[in-house]
RNA sequence: GCGGCUAUUGUAUAAUGGUUAUUACGUCGGUUUGUGGUACCGAAAAUCCGGGUUCGAUUCCCGGUAGCCGCCCCA
């Protein structure tokens, strides 16, 4: 060995040492938990798809499959993909059993995703992104029930409605209006794109482009005044505000990409000027399944990405301190106690506590020190008295406090506790 | 794929064309041989790699690599 690996994880993607994946569970965990509160059942599958799953979604896929995605060949000439996305996924799953389930079908899944491409600020190539839909229903009333549940994420996280704004749109209504300018189906799709990134332009380069697209001052000028007029409600709007939603605003510019989205749209933006930008999007579509055959299935979800999430969280001050010590450590005052010690250790993990052994040769005094400095709750001493009068002292670190009995007794004490 | 910035102990940082490279946190040890997080004392620990300029480079220049940020794209 003359060249020493790195110690780096590999490019772009993240270790999750024990202070961040305690993290990383608090959100899973309270991303589950409101989704498991709105009646969703939990779903997931392999990394691995096939490359046609992605490809097939329309020829202008195909630049992103090769150029954006981890694809590679199988030893059996397979093509595969690491999973970029879980809709695909999602909508093969439905279409798979679309006889047998009993509709509407409210499912979310909290999947690992890869993407290969540059990593930036909120971007990196392996993410993990909560996924919520609603299938099966085609009514307003789904809209702002998955809206609802995204709303609520953010107030379980402890955030408060001037943290964030809830943009919607809509497809539909977006296309009449356009349409109503005379602009044609090419020019649409420009300008939605185009309007996709106002925000981040200058008034003088977003007119510019404008301009390129309509080929017409005066249709520009009706385009910019439509955007800005902010007489547009939807029925989701409404809807919401009954719920007591109300950091919402309707968005003429919200663009959420081009592919499959039919109707409503919707993104969750971060108000914080340090943290300027989207953190969740979603939308209604008509027929996800159209690829597999069989009926069409409308829905609406949304995907809420752990790196976007912890930034806000993070931005916003809202994480909590992570425990990750456990609740009783037994320290040994001599290592020829070491055994000992993993017996008492043994036997109290029966009240259903965390319990570990500091084996350590530290001095007493020092493994009294750490447990404190590491937060556990309780420490227990072992030494030559305690193992001849087979009674302990559980010793609590918060308040001070110490229960000297036997084990039996101090199992009752833990199980009791917690 | 394109562009900008950065690179000093484990982490975060200071300084410098010339003797022993600063400080904090963390780690380890001690003050305290069986009882606490504070305090005090001590220890280990760094100039990314290659080339150039120079008597001398961690410092200046070039290249490489890596990271960060932005663009493109956004699932």
């Amino acid at each position: 060995m003359t060249e020493k690996l790195s110690t780096q994880p590999y490019k772009g993607v993240r270790d999750f040492y024990p202070a961040e994946m305690a993290i990383q569970q608090y959100i899973f965990s309270t991303w589950a938990h409101t989704a498991e509160s709105f009646g969703f059942a939990r779903y997931d599958a392999s990394v691995l798809e096939p490359a046609e799953l992605y490809r097939a979604k329309g020829a202008e896929n195909e630049e992103m499959v090769n150029q954006q995605t981890y694809t590679f060949t199988d030893r059996g000439e397979r093509e595969v993909t690491l999973r970029p996305e879980m809709t695909p996924t999602v909508a093969r799953m439905i279409a798979a059993k679309s006889k047998e389930l009993a509709w509407p079908v409210r499912w979310y899944s909290i999947p690992n995703l890869y993407r290969y491409e540059r990593a930036q600020r909120g971007r990196l190539r392996e993410h993990w992104q909560l996924n919520c839909d609603i299938f099966g229903i085609d009514d307003m009333a789904t809209d702002v029930e998955i809206i609802a549940l995204a709303y609520q994420i953010f107030m379980n996280f402890g955030a408060t409605d001037d943290m964030f704004t809830i943009h919607i749109n809509d497809r539909q209504l977006m296309h009449r209006l356009y349409v109503a300018l005379n602009l044609n189906e090419e020019q649409i799709l420009s300008l939605t794109r185009l309007n996709d990134r106002r925000d981040k332009m200058t008034a003088e380069a977003y007119r510019l482009e404008l301009d390129g697209i309509t080929g017409d001052g005066t249709v520009s000028e009706e385009v910019i005044m439509l955007l800005d007029k902010s007489d547009a409600q939807t029925d989701v709007v409404v809807g919401l505000a009954e719920l007591g939603i109300t950091n919402v605003v309707f968005d003429k510019s919200l663009a959420r990409g081009f592919d499959y989205y039919t109707g409503t749209i919707f993104e969750f933006k971060d108000t914080d000027p340090d943290n300027n930008r989207s953190l969740l999007g979603g939308g209604r579509y008509d027929n996800l399944t159209a690829l597999f055959g069989g009926e069409a299935v409308p829905g609406v979800g949304f995907g809420f990405g752990d790196v976007t999430m912890r930034d806000f969280l993070e931005t916003h001050d809202l994480l909590p301190e992570p425990i990750i010590s456990p609740t009783v450590v037994v320290a040994p005052t001599e290592p020829v106690h070491n055994l000992s010690a993993q017996k008492i250790a043994q036997a109290l993990r029966s009240s259903g506590v965390s319990v570990a052994v500091d084996s350590s040769a530290r001095k007493i005094g020092k493994k009294l020190s750490l447990a404190g400095e590491n937060l556990s709750t309780y420490v227990v001493a072992l030494g030559e008295d305690e193992i001849a009068s087979r009674r302990y002292t559980l010793k609590n670190l918060v308040d001070g406090t110490e229960t000297t009995d036997t084990l039996e007794n101090l199992i009752d004490y833990l199980t009791d506790k917690y």
